[in-house]
DNA sequence: AGAGGGATCTTCT
DNA sequence: GAAGATCCCTCTC
């Protein structure tokens, strides 16, 4: 039987040149781990000349996971396509996977395999897997042995017509159109979203010329962050109640809404 | 709003 | 050979 496959035709060509990095300021170039004082503060910001933009170092991405899960929040996932375009979504939902001891890791056990090594790799590399035989799913290592931060959701920013092209390649024709909201509300459709796939594992996000972090505008507490339990482990025993999913509160994009965490929470 | 099933194939046992 | 860090469509309440 003929495999159907749709062809990746041209990307809608209207512009999106606002650019998020012409407005950020130079008068937030530290910041303090957690917001808590308790480490002294980190340059994390390098201006990448050759692509004009700054953006988010190594220093950032070196962290504990449970840190730089939360750490990611508000941030600006960048991505440029081929064709020069540049699609940029905020980040409102991460999970943690620690490692070793976690047993909904990839990584659980110190396991190493072919599929898994860019979780071992320093802090700062993706690590891109297939799931389900059809999507993929994108994680960054973080500090700490086998451990990784999932991105789980973004608010879309710059270039949606793009995103929603790249979505619908795989959709049926007469399907529904796709709200704003619904392009990078899950793992697997921000990947879609932003065309990332399996050729970016293993690729470091701190010097890749294809995708990149970029620092927020708005600064997060403690109190805009919800913590619940991550999704689709039920498998994992007694890891899979652990509040290692992290997400904006009240943010629109964030892929399932915990309200019982958000009761717990106030 | 929620439940259920199909798609689809790499990875590891 | 089976499972999976998902998504989408359809059906029902």
């Amino acid at each position: 039987m003929p495999r159907k496959r749709r062809r990746v035709s041209n990307l809608d060509d209207e512009e999106h040149k606002s650019s998020i990095s012409e407005n950020l300021s130079t008068d937030s170039l530290l910041l303090t781990q957690d917001g808590k004082g308790d480490s002294s503060p980190i340059s994390i910001y390098f201006v990448d000349e050759k692509m004009k933009t700054f953006r988010l170092g190594s220093d950032f991405f070196n962290q504990p996971c449970i840190s730089l899960a939360k750490s990611f929040l508000g941030q600006i996932l960048a991505r440029k396509l081929p064709d020069g375009k540049e699609l940029r979504g905020r980040i409102v939902e991460t999970e943690a996977y620690l490692g070793g001891e976690d047993d909904a890791s990839h990584s659980t056990r110190g396991k190493q395999t072919g599929r898994n090594v860019a979780m071992f790799m320093p802090a700062g590399t993706m690590y891109v897997y297939q799931i389900y035989g059809m999507y993929f799913c994108l994680n960054v290592s973080s500090q700490g042995e086998g451990a990784a931060v999932l991105l789980r959701s973004l608010e879309p920013l710059q270039s949606l017509d793009t995103m929603r092209h790249l979505r619908n390649l795989r959709r049926k024709e007469n399907g529904k159109a796709l709200k704003d909201w619904e392009l990078c509300n899950g793992p697997s459709k921000l990947c879609q979203a932003l065309d990332i796939n399996k050729s970016f594992d293993r690729r470091d996000l701190a010097r890749d010329e294809e995708v990149w972090l970029e620092r927020g505008t708005e600064v997060l507490g403690d109190q805009d962050i919800i913590a619940a339990a991550r999704i689709g482990i039920n498998y994992a025993g007694e890891w899979a109640k652990k509040p290692l999913r992290f997400y904006i509160k009240g943010a629109k994009c964030v892929s399932i809404v915990d309200k019982t965490a958000e009761r717990n929470t106030t």
